[in-house]
DNA sequence: AGCGGTCATATTGTCAACAATATTGGCTAA
DNA sequence: TTAGCCAATATTGTTGACAATATGACCGCT
C-alpha cells in the first residue's frame, strides 16, 4: 500500500486500506470471527487506528460488529449479490447518461484507447480472466468518474465495486464472456461519443443486466457456489 | 438519543448519532472548521469514541477530515444537491419496482393507512411543512425497506436521505406542494398494490424528478439560497 | 512595505493501561 | 445424562497521557 500517495497518510488510512484489500481478496474469510489483537499483529497496527478503520468498514457494510462480541466479515448470499447487480444497473445507467453529457472529448478518446488495449490483451489470450476483470473494472471506473456526479462516483467506487470485486476474487471468475462484453463496452462508448445519453444509459443497463444473468445462470447450473 | 434501544449502545454509537443529527439539523454549520476537543465537551464524549464516529461520518460523506488540520462539515453546492436527486430518482425507482414485487399485503395496507393519516394532517393544516416533510420521509422510508434489497435500503437510508434531510432542515422548506405530492404518493402505492412494478418505478422516478425541478425552480428564482 | 522564513502553539495522531462485558468451561442439581 | 447456572477468562470499550504535525504570528530581509 503506497504510504507516499498522500503527504500525510495516517495509520487509520493504512489500516483501512489493508483491511479492505484483505477482505476483497478473500484473505479474511466471510463469516469468520476475528479479534482486534489478531488484526493488530497481522497488519502491524495498534488498536486505536484499527478501531477507527473498523468503524469506516462497518459503515460501508464490509463487516459487522457486535459490541463486546467481536467483528466478522460480512457474508453475502447469492441472492444478495444479484441485488447488488440490480443496483449497479440503475446507478451505472445514470452514470453513463451523465458521462455522455459531461465527459470531455479527451476523456472519451482515452476511454476508446483503453478499450483498444483491452482488445489486444484478449486477443493475445494470455491471462484472459485477469486482464478482462481489470479491464472491465477500469472501464466502469472511468464512466463513474466521468459522470461528474461526485456522490454517484463515491457510492459506486467506494461501496458497490468493492463488494462486487470481493466476489470476483472469491469466485476467481471474470464474466466469462470477454469478447462479448468488450463489444458492449464499445457500443456504450460510441453512444457517449455521440453525446447520446439516453442510448448510453440503455446500453449500460442492458450490459450489466446481461452480466447479472450470466452469473445467475452459472450459479443455478452449479458451476460456481457461494 | 435513546440509550436503551440496543442493549449495548457504545459511546461511539452515541457520538455517531449525536453528530449526525447535529449535522442534519444544521447545528454544525457546513464548511465550519471544528475541533475535536470542542466536540468532546459539547457532546460530553471522549476522543476515542469520537474519532471512531468521525471516521464513520467521513466514510458517509457528511464531513471531511484533513490530517492534522481538523474536521469540517461538508458543504454541498446547489448543483450537487440536484445531483443527489438524480441518484434518488434511479435508486428509488428501483426500490419502488422491487417493493411492488415483494411487499406483503399487510405492508401495503399499512402504507395506505399512513397516506390517509398524512392527508388528514395536511387537511388540518397545522404545521403543514413539518408533518409533510416527516410524512414524505416516512413514505420513502417504507418503500426503501419494502424493496427487500438490503444494500439498496442501506444506501438510501444511511447515505442519501441524511444528506437530503440536511438541506431540508437548512432550507426549512418542505417540497412546498404537499397536496400534489400526496396525490403522487397515492398513485405509486396504487401501482404497488396492483403489483405493477414497472409502473411503480415510472411513477416514483417522475415523482422525484418533479420534486427536483420544484427545488431547482425555487433556487433559480432566488427564493431559497444555498 | 511586501514577502519569505522560522519558531511557538495548539490541535491532531498515536499509544498503552484500565474498566466493562460477552463467551466458555465447569459444576451442580434435577 | 442433561439442562441450567455461575464464575473465570479473554476480548472489547474507554480513558488519559505522549508524540507528531499544521497553523499562525513574528521577525528579518529584499
Amino acid at each position: 500500500m503506497s504510504e507516499l500517495l498522500s503527504p500525510t497518510y495516517t495509520r487509520a488510512d493504512e489500516a483501512f486500506d489493508c483491511l479492505q484489500t484483505a477482505i476483497v481478496k478473500g484473505e479474511l474469510a466471510p463469516g469468520e470471527k476475528i479479534g482486534e489483537l489478531e488484526l493488530c499483529s497481522r497488519f502491524d497496527l495498534t488498536r486505536g487506528p484499527l478501531r477507527e478503520a473498523l468503524g469506516r468498514l462497518e459503515s460501508r457494510g464490509l463487516l459487522v460488529r457486535r459490541p463486546h462480541a467481536g467483528v466478522k466479515v460480512v457474508s453475502v448470499s447469492a441472492s444478495e449479490l444479484m441485488e447488488l447487480y440490480r443496483i449497479r444497473e440503475v446507478m451505472e445507467g445514470l452514470a453513463a447518461r451523465q458521462a455522455a453529457e459531461r465527459m470531455t472529448d479527451q476523456e472519451i478518446a482515452d476511454l476508446q484507447a483503453t478499450l483498444d488495449s483491452h482488445e489486444q490483451m484478449i486477443d493475445e489470450a494470455q491471462g484472459q480472466a485477469y486482464y478482462q476483470a481489470e479491464g472491465d473494472y477500469d472501464f466502469h471506473h472511468r464512466i463513474a468518474t466521468g459522470s461528474r456526479n461526485t456522490k454517484l462516483a463515491q457510492m459506486l467506487l467506494g461501496d458497490l465495486y468493492y463488494m462486487v470485486r470481493m466476489y470476483r476474487y472469491r469466485l476467481s471468475t471474470s464474466t466469462g464472456r470477454p469478447k462479448r462484453a468488450l463489444g458492449e463496452h464499445r457500443r456504450i462508448v460510441e453512444a457517449i461519443a455521440q453525446r447520446d445519453g439516453e442510448l448510453a444509459e440503455f446500453l449500460m443497463k442492458r450490459h450489466i443486466n446481461a452480466a447479472r444473468q450470466n452469473i445467475e445462470k452459472k450459479i443455478q447450473e452449479g458451476e460456481i457456489t457461494i
